[in-house]
DNA sequence: AAGAGCAAGTCTCAAAAAGAGACCATGTGC
DNA sequence: GCACATGGTCTCTTTTTGAGACTTGCTCTT
Protein backbone atom coordinates (compact mmCIF):
# COMPACT_ATOMS: atom_id res chain seq x y z
CA UNK A 1 0.00 0.00 0.00
CA UNK A 2 2.61 2.60 -0.81
CA UNK A 3 0.93 6.13 -1.94
CA UNK A 4 2.11 9.44 -3.88
CA UNK A 5 1.03 11.73 -6.23
CA UNK A 6 1.16 10.50 -9.72
CA UNK A 7 -0.37 12.10 -13.38
CA UNK A 8 -3.37 11.10 -14.84
CA UNK A 9 -4.53 13.05 -17.84
CA UNK A 10 -1.83 15.64 -17.24
CA UNK A 11 -3.85 16.52 -13.36
CA UNK A 12 -1.88 15.55 -10.42
CA UNK A 13 -3.74 12.99 -8.12
CA UNK A 14 -3.51 11.36 -5.08
CA UNK A 15 -2.63 7.76 -6.28
CA UNK A 16 -3.09 4.11 -3.67
CA UNK A 17 -1.87 1.26 -4.06
CA UNK A 18 -0.99 2.72 -7.74
CA UNK A 19 -4.41 3.42 -8.38
CA UNK A 20 -5.56 6.48 -9.63
CA UNK A 21 -8.19 8.00 -6.26
CA UNK A 22 -8.88 10.44 -8.26
CA UNK A 23 -12.92 11.34 -8.60
CA UNK A 24 -13.23 10.31 -12.38
CA UNK A 25 -10.37 7.54 -12.79
CA UNK A 26 -11.20 5.76 -9.34
CA UNK A 27 -12.46 1.87 -9.98
CA UNK A 28 -12.78 1.88 -6.11
CA UNK A 29 -14.80 4.71 -5.76
CA UNK A 30 -17.14 3.72 -8.74
CA UNK A 31 -17.69 0.60 -7.23
CA UNK A 32 -17.42 1.66 -3.97
CA UNK A 33 -20.28 4.23 -4.65
CA UNK A 34 -22.82 1.72 -5.24
CA UNK A 35 -21.95 -1.38 -2.95
CA UNK A 36 -20.89 1.67 0.12
CA UNK A 37 -24.73 2.63 0.14
CA UNK A 38 -26.79 2.32 3.42
CA UNK A 39 -28.82 -1.12 2.18
CA UNK A 40 -26.74 -2.47 -0.86
CA UNK A 41 -24.03 -4.68 1.13
CA UNK A 42 -27.35 -5.71 3.35
CA UNK A 43 -29.13 -7.05 0.44
CA UNK A 44 -26.34 -8.70 -1.02
CA UNK A 45 -26.51 -10.33 2.29
CA UNK A 46 -29.75 -10.82 2.67
CA UNK A 47 -29.74 -13.11 -0.54
CA UNK A 48 -26.58 -15.07 0.16
CA UNK A 49 -28.48 -18.26 0.48
CA UNK A 50 -30.69 -18.15 -2.12
CA UNK A 51 -33.20 -15.95 -4.48
CA UNK A 52 -35.96 -13.92 -2.74
CA UNK A 53 -39.20 -11.90 -3.79
CA UNK A 54 -39.69 -8.26 -3.57
CA UNK A 55 -42.19 -8.80 -0.44
CA UNK A 56 -39.43 -11.50 1.15
CA UNK A 57 -36.47 -9.04 1.13
CA UNK A 58 -39.17 -6.63 2.39
CA UNK A 59 -40.19 -9.07 5.56
CA UNK A 60 -36.57 -9.77 6.12
CA UNK A 61 -35.13 -6.30 6.13
CA UNK A 62 -38.26 -4.67 8.09
CA UNK A 63 -36.43 -0.99 8.32
CA UNK A 64 -36.13 -0.47 4.22
CA UNK A 65 -38.48 1.73 2.80
CA UNK A 66 -40.52 0.15 -0.63
CA UNK A 67 -39.03 3.25 -2.29
CA UNK A 68 -35.68 2.52 -1.04
CA UNK A 69 -36.01 -1.48 -1.48
CA UNK A 70 -36.86 -1.16 -5.23
CA UNK A 71 -33.85 1.18 -5.64
CA UNK A 72 -31.32 -0.68 -4.21
CA UNK A 73 -32.43 -3.81 -6.11
CA UNK A 74 -32.39 -1.75 -9.24
CA UNK A 75 -28.84 -0.41 -8.87
CA UNK A 76 -27.62 -3.60 -7.48
CA UNK A 77 -28.90 -5.23 -10.73
CA UNK A 78 -27.69 -2.33 -12.84
CA UNK A 79 -24.06 -2.96 -11.93
CA UNK A 80 -24.39 -6.71 -12.20
CA UNK A 81 -24.32 -8.38 -8.55
CA UNK A 82 -28.07 -9.47 -9.20
CA UNK A 83 -30.31 -10.68 -11.73
CA UNK A 84 -33.97 -10.20 -12.04
CA UNK A 85 -36.26 -12.93 -13.25
CA UNK A 86 -40.34 -12.09 -13.48
CA UNK A 87 -42.47 -15.22 -12.91
CA UNK A 88 -45.96 -15.29 -14.98
CA UNK A 89 -48.06 -16.26 -12.61
CA UNK A 90 -50.85 -14.51 -11.04
CA UNK A 91 -50.10 -12.37 -9.16
CA UNK A 92 -46.61 -12.20 -10.95
CA UNK A 93 -44.21 -12.99 -9.12
CA UNK A 94 -40.73 -11.50 -8.95
CA UNK A 95 -37.30 -13.06 -7.25
CA UNK A 96 -33.88 -11.46 -6.97
CA UNK A 97 -31.25 -13.52 -7.20
CA UNK A 98 -27.13 -12.91 -6.94
CA UNK A 99 -25.09 -13.47 -10.22
CA UNK A 100 -21.63 -15.02 -10.16
CA UNK A 101 -20.08 -11.08 -9.87
CA UNK A 102 -22.64 -10.97 -6.79
CA UNK A 103 -21.25 -14.57 -4.81
CA UNK A 104 -17.96 -13.24 -5.55
CA UNK A 105 -18.75 -9.64 -3.31
CA UNK A 106 -20.14 -12.33 -0.97
CA UNK A 107 -17.14 -14.10 -0.41
CA UNK A 108 -15.72 -10.05 0.66
CA UNK A 109 -18.65 -8.81 2.69
CA UNK A 110 -18.58 -12.30 4.24
CA UNK A 111 -15.03 -11.56 5.44
CA UNK A 112 -16.43 -8.22 6.87
CA UNK A 113 -19.19 -9.94 8.38
CA UNK A 114 -16.07 -11.30 10.52
CA UNK A 115 -14.45 -9.12 11.52
CA UNK A 116 -17.58 -6.74 12.59
CA UNK A 117 -18.15 -9.00 15.31
CA UNK A 118 -14.63 -9.79 16.28
CA UNK A 119 -14.08 -6.02 16.27
CA UNK A 120 -17.44 -5.25 17.54
CA UNK A 121 -16.69 -4.49 21.22
CA UNK A 122 -13.38 -2.79 20.89
CA UNK A 123 -15.56 -0.09 18.52
CA UNK A 124 -18.44 0.28 21.19
CA UNK A 125 -15.53 0.76 23.92
CA UNK A 126 -13.81 3.77 21.82
CA UNK A 127 -17.24 5.00 20.98
CA UNK A 128 -17.71 5.27 24.86
CA UNK A 129 -14.13 6.40 25.28
CA UNK A 130 -14.82 9.42 22.75
CA UNK A 131 -18.27 10.63 24.14
CA UNK A 132 -17.30 10.55 27.62
CA UNK A 133 -14.70 12.81 27.44
CA UNK A 134 -16.18 14.99 24.80
CA UNK B 1 -23.66 -18.36 5.46
CA UNK B 2 -26.92 -19.68 6.72
CA UNK B 3 -29.79 -17.28 7.26
CA UNK B 4 -32.97 -18.15 9.38
CA UNK B 5 -35.77 -16.59 11.49
CA UNK B 6 -34.19 -16.27 14.94
CA UNK B 7 -35.73 -15.04 18.38
CA UNK B 8 -33.67 -11.95 19.84
CA UNK B 9 -35.51 -9.93 23.13
CA UNK B 10 -38.90 -11.89 22.13
CA UNK B 11 -38.97 -10.56 18.64
CA UNK B 12 -38.49 -12.59 15.58
CA UNK B 13 -35.42 -11.12 13.32
CA UNK B 14 -33.79 -12.54 10.62
CA UNK B 15 -30.52 -14.11 11.07
CA UNK B 16 -27.43 -14.27 8.59
CA UNK B 17 -24.49 -16.19 10.01
CA UNK B 18 -25.64 -16.59 13.07
CA UNK B 19 -25.92 -12.59 13.44
CA UNK B 20 -29.21 -10.92 13.84
CA UNK B 21 -29.52 -8.41 11.25
CA UNK B 22 -31.70 -6.92 13.77
CA UNK B 23 -31.43 -2.88 13.66
CA UNK B 24 -30.84 -2.41 17.23
CA UNK B 25 -28.33 -5.88 17.75
CA UNK B 26 -26.67 -6.34 15.02
CA UNK B 27 -22.98 -5.75 14.96
CA UNK B 28 -22.70 -5.62 11.26
CA UNK B 29 -24.76 -2.18 10.48
CA UNK B 30 -23.28 -0.95 13.68
CA UNK B 31 -19.74 -1.40 11.99
CA UNK B 32 -21.17 -0.54 8.64
CA UNK B 33 -22.92 2.21 9.35
CA UNK B 34 -19.81 4.29 9.95
CA UNK B 35 -17.47 2.78 7.53
CA UNK B 36 -19.81 2.57 4.74
CA UNK B 37 -20.10 6.47 4.48
CA UNK B 38 -19.23 7.76 1.34
CA UNK B 39 -15.58 9.38 2.90
CA UNK B 40 -15.34 6.69 5.62
CA UNK B 41 -13.26 4.14 3.89
CA UNK B 42 -11.22 6.41 1.57
CA UNK B 43 -10.47 8.24 4.39
CA UNK B 44 -8.25 4.99 5.95
CA UNK B 45 -7.19 4.16 2.81
CA UNK B 46 -5.69 7.46 2.51
CA UNK B 47 -4.16 7.06 5.85
CA UNK B 48 -2.42 3.93 5.01
CA UNK B 49 1.27 5.13 4.45
CA UNK B 50 1.21 7.23 8.04
CA UNK B 51 -0.16 9.91 9.40
CA UNK B 52 -1.30 13.21 7.70
CA UNK B 53 -2.54 16.66 8.78
CA UNK B 54 -5.98 18.27 8.16
CA UNK B 55 -4.68 20.47 5.29
CA UNK B 56 -2.59 17.35 3.69
CA UNK B 57 -5.58 15.30 3.86
CA UNK B 58 -7.92 18.09 2.24
CA UNK B 59 -5.28 18.37 -0.93
CA UNK B 60 -5.34 14.37 -1.14
CA UNK B 61 -9.09 14.39 -1.71
CA UNK B 62 -9.83 17.40 -3.15
CA UNK B 63 -13.31 16.97 -3.74
CA UNK B 64 -14.49 16.54 0.20
CA UNK B 65 -15.58 19.66 1.74
CA UNK B 66 -13.61 20.87 5.11
CA UNK B 67 -17.07 20.14 6.78
CA UNK B 68 -17.30 16.53 5.69
CA UNK B 69 -13.74 16.47 6.23
CA UNK B 70 -13.85 17.11 10.02
CA UNK B 71 -16.83 15.08 10.52
CA UNK B 72 -15.60 12.27 8.78
CA UNK B 73 -12.48 12.16 11.03
CA UNK B 74 -14.68 12.66 14.00
CA UNK B 75 -16.93 9.72 13.22
CA UNK B 76 -13.58 7.50 12.59
CA UNK B 77 -12.12 9.05 15.72
CA UNK B 78 -15.07 8.09 17.76
CA UNK B 79 -14.82 4.50 16.04
CA UNK B 80 -11.43 4.42 17.35
CA UNK B 81 -9.95 4.06 13.59
CA UNK B 82 -8.17 6.93 13.98
CA UNK B 83 -5.99 8.81 16.38
CA UNK B 84 -5.77 12.76 16.50
CA UNK B 85 -2.94 14.59 17.55
CA UNK B 86 -2.46 18.14 18.43
CA UNK B 87 1.40 19.84 18.45
CA UNK B 88 1.36 22.88 20.16
CA UNK B 89 3.21 24.69 16.94
CA UNK B 90 2.76 28.03 15.30
CA UNK B 91 0.07 27.85 14.20
CA UNK B 92 -0.82 24.57 15.79
CA UNK B 93 -1.07 21.55 13.37
CA UNK B 94 -3.09 18.78 14.22
CA UNK B 95 -2.42 15.05 13.01
CA UNK B 96 -4.47 11.81 12.02
CA UNK B 97 -2.99 8.93 12.29
CA UNK B 98 -4.33 5.25 12.06
CA UNK B 99 -4.89 3.00 15.39
CA UNK B 100 -4.05 -0.25 15.56
CA UNK B 101 -7.94 -1.15 14.82
CA UNK B 102 -7.30 0.98 11.90
CA UNK B 103 -4.88 -0.94 10.54
CA UNK B 104 -7.08 -4.15 11.03
CA UNK B 105 -9.77 -2.47 8.69
CA UNK B 106 -7.08 -1.42 6.26
CA UNK B 107 -6.24 -5.15 6.07
CA UNK B 108 -9.98 -6.01 4.98
CA UNK B 109 -10.04 -2.76 3.22
CA UNK B 110 -7.28 -3.58 0.69
CA UNK B 111 -8.72 -7.01 -0.40
CA UNK B 112 -11.22 -5.02 -1.55
CA UNK B 113 -9.28 -2.70 -3.41
CA UNK B 114 -8.18 -5.78 -5.30
CA UNK B 115 -11.45 -7.11 -6.06
CA UNK B 116 -12.60 -3.50 -7.42
CA UNK B 117 -9.61 -3.46 -9.69
CA UNK B 118 -10.38 -7.12 -10.65
CA UNK B 119 -14.26 -6.82 -10.79
CA UNK B 120 -14.40 -3.32 -12.40
CA UNK B 121 -14.70 -4.18 -15.89
CA UNK B 122 -17.30 -6.46 -15.50
CA UNK B 123 -19.49 -3.91 -13.81
CA UNK B 124 -18.86 -1.59 -16.12
CA UNK B 125 -20.46 -3.94 -18.75
CA UNK B 126 -22.78 -5.16 -16.69
CA UNK B 127 -23.72 -1.25 -16.63
CA UNK B 128 -23.83 -0.65 -20.39
CA UNK B 129 -25.78 -3.82 -20.94
CA UNK B 130 -28.51 -2.71 -18.47
CA UNK B 131 -28.68 1.12 -20.02
CA UNK B 132 -28.78 -0.31 -23.31
CA UNK B 133 -31.96 -2.25 -22.77
CA UNK B 134 -33.70 0.71 -20.40
C1' DA C 1 3.73 48.55 6.86
C1' DA C 2 -0.03 46.53 3.96
C1' DG C 3 -1.72 42.64 1.91
C1' DA C 4 -1.87 37.79 1.11
C1' DG C 5 -1.80 33.16 2.70
C1' DC C 6 -1.91 29.21 5.83
C1' DA C 7 -3.30 26.55 9.99
C1' DA C 8 -7.85 23.85 11.43
C1' DG C 9 -11.80 24.32 11.65
C1' DT C 10 -17.12 26.49 12.29
C1' DC C 11 -21.39 28.51 10.33
C1' DT C 12 -25.05 29.24 7.14
C1' DC C 13 -27.71 28.25 3.28
C1' DA C 14 -28.93 25.43 -0.86
C1' DA C 15 -29.25 20.91 -3.04
C1' DA C 16 -29.55 16.05 -2.92
C1' DA C 17 -30.81 11.74 -0.78
C1' DA C 18 -33.63 9.00 2.22
C1' DG C 19 -37.87 7.79 4.85
C1' DA C 20 -43.14 7.61 5.53
C1' DG C 21 -46.97 6.44 3.78
C1' DA C 22 -50.83 6.80 0.29
C1' DC C 23 -52.09 4.78 -4.04
C1' DC C 24 -52.30 1.44 -8.24
C1' DA C 25 -54.18 -2.90 -10.79
C1' DT C 26 -55.21 -7.52 -10.31
C1' DG C 27 -56.46 -11.68 -8.09
C1' DT C 28 -57.46 -14.99 -4.05
C1' DG C 29 -59.55 -16.65 0.32
C1' DC C 30 -63.43 -16.05 3.61
C1' DG D 1 -68.19 -7.74 -0.24
C1' DC D 2 -64.04 -7.24 2.53
C1' DA D 3 -59.50 -7.85 3.57
C1' DC D 4 -55.18 -9.16 2.03
C1' DA D 5 -51.48 -10.41 -1.19
C1' DT D 6 -48.49 -9.26 -5.28
C1' DG D 7 -44.63 -5.56 -6.98
C1' DG D 8 -44.22 -1.60 -7.34
C1' DT D 9 -44.85 4.17 -8.13
C1' DC D 10 -45.93 8.95 -6.38
C1' DT D 11 -45.78 12.69 -3.28
C1' DC D 12 -44.38 14.91 0.92
C1' DT D 13 -41.29 15.62 4.74
C1' DT D 14 -37.04 15.04 7.09
C1' DT D 15 -32.21 14.18 7.10
C1' DT D 16 -27.61 14.43 4.82
C1' DT D 17 -24.50 16.45 2.08
C1' DG D 18 -22.23 20.08 -0.49
C1' DA D 19 -20.51 24.98 -1.47
C1' DG D 20 -18.60 28.49 0.26
C1' DA D 21 -17.95 32.52 3.48
C1' DC D 22 -15.87 33.55 7.97
C1' DT D 23 -12.53 33.10 12.17
C1' DT D 24 -7.96 33.82 14.94
C1' DG D 25 -3.37 34.23 15.08
C1' DC D 26 0.98 34.03 12.80
C1' DT D 27 4.32 34.30 8.78
C1' DC D 28 5.88 35.61 4.26
C1' DT D 29 6.06 38.99 0.50
C1' DT D 30 6.47 43.41 -1.30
Amino acid sequence: MSMLTGEVNGKRVAMVCGIPMDVENCPVRDVMDNIGGKWNSLMILSLADGPLRFSQLRRLIPDISQRMLTQTLRDLQRDGYIHRTVYPTQPPSVEYALTDLGRSLLGLLKHFVDWSVENHGAIRAAREVYDAEA
